[in-house]
RNA sequence: GGGCUGGUAGCGCAGCUCGGAAGCGCGCCUCCUUGGCAUGGAGGAGGCCCCGGGUUCAAAUCCCGGCCAGUCCA
């Protein structure tokens, strides 16, 4: 069963039964009764008596503009006063997470903010922070970026406003959870009761479901109550253990209702529109804005066929005409949309998520783009960097940004500010050189788009200013998308084999300097052997496993299956209850182990060299080097490489202890952040933590050094950029790096003895070299061209005069160069010249030759192979060739 | 993660369909014009046509593989 249809589902079963899945004692003691919406068939609950639900579809649009029945609330002060209300309630109040989702693979940001406790605390294996709690958590959805600023509600980031509870099955106090919504809404937000529409629904998502009660206001979603009660098995529905209340409701609707502004943007954006407005010369006629606002909601671009009919029926409706209408709604539209991106950006860039062409830092580009884009379309004469720091001063109460985290959010939009520029103006002229080849046909338009990023907007404008028309298709980016459609990415997932044994106890963690182990064999599969206990390292968080014997038999590799280590040993013959002795290569486990310790150390120095945006993003230890790929920016300078090599090494001399211990990953990330997420999702719900001093601290799986001294030096071997947004570093540590340094020396001192000078003028003297050699390639070539006038002092007297036609026919000494350069002099204005040098052979006819009706490419057949224009041919001789004259 | 486009002189690009002498503009160097500069004129230097295979007498050009960059979409 899908998500949809069980959602409808349990809805139908939960009405049916709604005494007993929905709080209706406290509706019941306040008034409410119970209705059936005569449009979409929903029960819901109100004072009046009503035809129909509170969603806007069946009450047909908003009715709180101009006339808000709620207490006026800025936007800050929402969430000052909702957390005062819960926590005097008894809800802890925490702070916000970071919005791009490290602990989590499914997902790039957080999207709403029950994501703060998935997997781990919404099914039962780590504790909540607190219970039950408050959230300001910030979410970005990017699905409804093309209606921000038109549709009058749409944002690309907002803040949900998270309600909850994570409790036992029997301690699930439901009527307490909505009592304390209800409370908000009607002393908090000071609602009167009869304007308050309460919908019976049900919810389903990740297998599992349960009821839940969205609240309505004159035709508006203020939030919703999500019940989790029951998990789908595959023998059908069952109660879970641990049932969590999801309320979530966004601050800006909040604050916007409370309000009844025209739209959401003005009371969520204060400080950041006034900034605007005072750097743009707009003259924005915000009364034709506040009659078009009831019905921006229909400018909705996924959902609208034909938008410039929309357009021209709601100008009809106000009483005005499209151009008009148009021009005063655009340009607010733009200063909205810049306000909203903006903001966005600040908390995805200072949380360390990066602009990129691939990825969810894609999502943040066309953020960045379409603001920037407003700004010079509009001339706002301000910047998306200096606008983040008014946000960043207006959210501090509720937000406080550090003063580095926004000079790295500086830093980021500058570069990307040049990346957009460069594309531009590329664009630009990928126009030009189109159009000045003949008109853009919808097809150009669309492959360059696609291709090169080029606008319908800037191919347009760019063809006006060479004053030719573009015509760019109504469906342009339907177009665009159904170019996409055919195309669909093939995914497969891993397999991971099951044993039903014990989990293995793992001995590297407890004695790492030990190097053999006795152990008890469980379960044997084909080559695999598992053992009760293991010294083993099984491949994982970028670590190669260990080798060795078992039982005096080698072991070819090493693998985690959950929480069972299995050991390939071919040939085995063991049984379960045999005991075996293990003994594991102590070189190769040393050298992963530094290597291992190393790619902590860079980490910490390329975060210090390079700044706060820097994440692991992916790594891989082997016994011979090993890499870490980083977010950044752009290419790493040599300079850069070379700091981050100096500081690691440093590091290394301070000789800090490294140490490790296991803690409760809701510990854990209260006392480091997020920060330990360097590696991606871990999964479990105890951690093990490995701290460098307080240089670097993550949650990691693998075998480390006690000390940083114990690494050696550490040295980089090179770098490259993976991708936009992702650069790779391999560097070698301890004896592994004093190999390639002693490689390095070879080279040096190889080369410099090839040259026999010292190596301190090795570099002069390759200069040298190289520069005489390209001086003598030009001597070559100027002998070649004098050669080629002797030859021809010697041949020309050697013409015989065929049919009429001056006809040379000669062996001469050369390559191609010498016998082609000869063989048109020779020909001047009339003859004919076939010469070869035994095996090249070039055919050359003069004007007079073609007048004749002679075609080089003729000519040749008759001594050769091969082919070219009618007066010039080339080829290869294939029989002996009969020379003309002397 | 997938698609598309590109890689030719220091920089920006043409040539690639249809294989046959590696080009254009800017910049650079020398000389002339000038009291000096700007400008103008004449001449010149500067290329592993991204890399590796294949086809062919012949590949910048066609085919296959890779690398790098850009871009669009999830």
């Amino acid at each position: 069963m899908d998500t949809k249809t069980l959602k409808a589902t349990f809805r139908e079963k939960a009405s049916k039964d709604y005494r007993n899945y929905f709080a209706v004692d406290v509706l019941e003691e306040h008034g409410f009764t119970r209705h059936h919406c005569a449009k979409c068939g929903k029960y819901f609950w109100s004072i009046d008596d009503r035809e129909v639900c509170g969603d806007p579809d069946c009450e047909g649009g908003y009715s709180f503009i101009g006339s808000s029945p709620a207490r006026r609330m800025d936007y800050i002060e929402c969430w000052e006063r909702f957390s005062k209300m819960f926590s005097d309630r008894d809800y802890a109040v925490i702070p916000r997470y970071p919005v791009v989702a490290r602990w989590r693979d499914d997902t790039d940001f957080v999207q709403a903010s029950i994501y703060d406790f998935q997997p781990h605390v919404v099914s039962g294996s780590v504790a909540p922070p607190a219970n039950p709690l408050v959230v300001p958590q910030f979410c970005l959805r990017f699905s409804d970026t093309d209606n921000v600023g038109i549709s009058g509600r749409s944002l690309t980031g907002f803040v949900m406003i998270g309600q909850h509870a994570f409790t036992p099955k029997t301690a699930f106090d439901q009527e307490t959870y909505f009592r304390d919504i209800y409370a908000w809404l009607t002393s908090g937000m000071q609602i009167p009761t009869r304007d308050l529409v309460f919908h019976e629904d049900g919810w389903a998502g990740g297998g599992n479901f349960g009821p839940c009660m969205e609240f309505f206001s004159r035709g508006v979603e203020l939030g919703n109550q999500v019940y989790i009660l029951y998990e789908t098995t595959p023998s059908g529905a069952r109660e879970l253990d641990l049932k969590v209340l999801d309320m979530g409701a966004g601050q800006e609707r909040f604050t916007w209702f409370s309000q009844g502004t025209p739209s959401i943007y003005d009371p969520v954006f204060p400080t950041v529109l006034s900034h605007i407005y005072d750097h743009a010369s707009l003259d924005i006629d915000f009364e034709l804005f506040n009659a078009f606002a009831p019905y921006s909601g229909r400018l909705n671009v996924d959902e609208t066929e034909d938008m410039d009919r929309t357009w021209a029926d709601i100008a009809a409706a106000i009483g005005t005409d499209v151009r008009t209408l148009r021009s005063a709604v655009l340009p607010l539209a733009a200063c909205y949309s810049v306000a909203d991106h903006a903001r966005s950006l600040l908390f995805a860039l200072a949380d360390g998520a990066l602009p990129s062409n691939v990825g969810g830092g894609y999502n943040l580009r066309v953020l960045f783009r379409r603001a920037q884009y407003f700004l010079d379309t509009y001339k706002i004469d301000t910047t998306l960097d200096e606008l983040c720091r008014v946000h960043a001063a207006y959210l501090a109460k509720e937000f406080p940004f550090s003063d580095e985290a926004l000079d790295d959010v500086a830093r980021i939009l500058s570069v990307e500010g040049d990346k957009y520029t460069a594309t531009k103006s590329k664009a630009r002229s990928i126009v030009r050189a189109s159009l000045s080849k003949g008109a853009l046909t919808p097809e150009k338009l669309i492959e360059m788009y696609d291709s090169h990023g080029v606008t319908p907007e800037l191919a347009k404008a760019e063809g006006e200013a060479m004053g030719v028309v573009v015509d760019v298709p109504q469906d342009f980016y339907i177009q665009v998308t159904e170019r996409h459609e055919a195309q669909k990415p093939v995914g497969h997932a891993k397999e991971t084999k099951q044993y039903d044994v014990p989990d293995t106890k793992l001995l590297y963690y407890e004695c790492l300097p030990q190097e053999s182990f006795e152990a008890t064999v469980l379960a044997t599969d084909g080559q695999g052997v598992v053992l009760d206990k293991t010294l083993f390292y099984p491949e994982g968080g970028g670590q190669a496993y260990d080798l060795g014997t078992l039982g005096g038999l080698p072991v070819a590799g090493v693998h985690k299956h959950g929480t069972v280590v299995v050991h390939d040993v071919p040939g085995h013959a063991f049984s379960p209850g045999d005991t075996v002795a293990g003994i594991i290569d102590r070189g190769r486990r040393g050298a992963l182990t530094r290597h291992h310790t190393a790619t902590h150390i860079i980490n910490a120095a390329a975060r210090a060299v390079l700044g706060n945006h820097v994440w692991q993003a992916g790594a891989e230890k082997t016994p011979d080097k090993a890499r870490l790929d980083i977010t950044h920016y752009s290419s790493l300078t040599d300079e850069e490489l070379e700091e981050i090599e100096y500081r690691s090494n440093s590091f290394v001399l301070d000789a800090i202890p490294v140490t490790t211990t296991f803690m409760g990953r809701d510990e854990a990330e209260l006392r480091y952040g997020f920060r330990i997420y360097q590696g991606g999702a871990v999964p479990g719900k105890v951690l093990r933590i490995v701290s460098i001093g307080d240089l670097d601290v993550e949650a990691c799986g693998g075998t480390h050094c006690f000390s940083t001294s114990e690494v050696g030096p550490i040295k980089i071997l090179r770098s490259e950029k993976i991708q936009d947004g992702i650069v790779r570093l391999e560097y070698a540590a301890g004896l592994q790096a004093i190999r390639s340094m002693q490689e390095d020396a070879r080279i040096i001192r190889d080369a410099a003895s090839t040259f026999r000078v010292d190596r301190g003028q090795l570099v002069s003297t390759c200069e040298r070299f190289f520069s005489e050699w390209k001086r003598r390639g030009k001597e070559i070539e100027d002998l070649k061209r004098e050669v080629s006038l002797v030859k021809q002092s010697t041949l020309d007297t050697r013409f015989e005069d065929r049919d009429g036609v001056p006809t040379l026919v000669a062996m001469v000494d050369g390559d191609a160069d010498v016998l082609r350069t000869t063989a048109f002099t020779l020909a001047g204005t009339e003859g004919v010249v076939v010469l070869s040098n035994g095996t090249l052979l070039v055919v050359v006819c003069g004007q007079g030759a073609l007048a004749r009706g002679l075609r080089a490419t003729e000519v040749i057949r008759t001594y050769g192979k091969g082919g070219g224009k009618p007066d010039f041919a080339q080829g290869v001789l294939t029989g002996p060739l009969a020379e003309t004259g002397v």
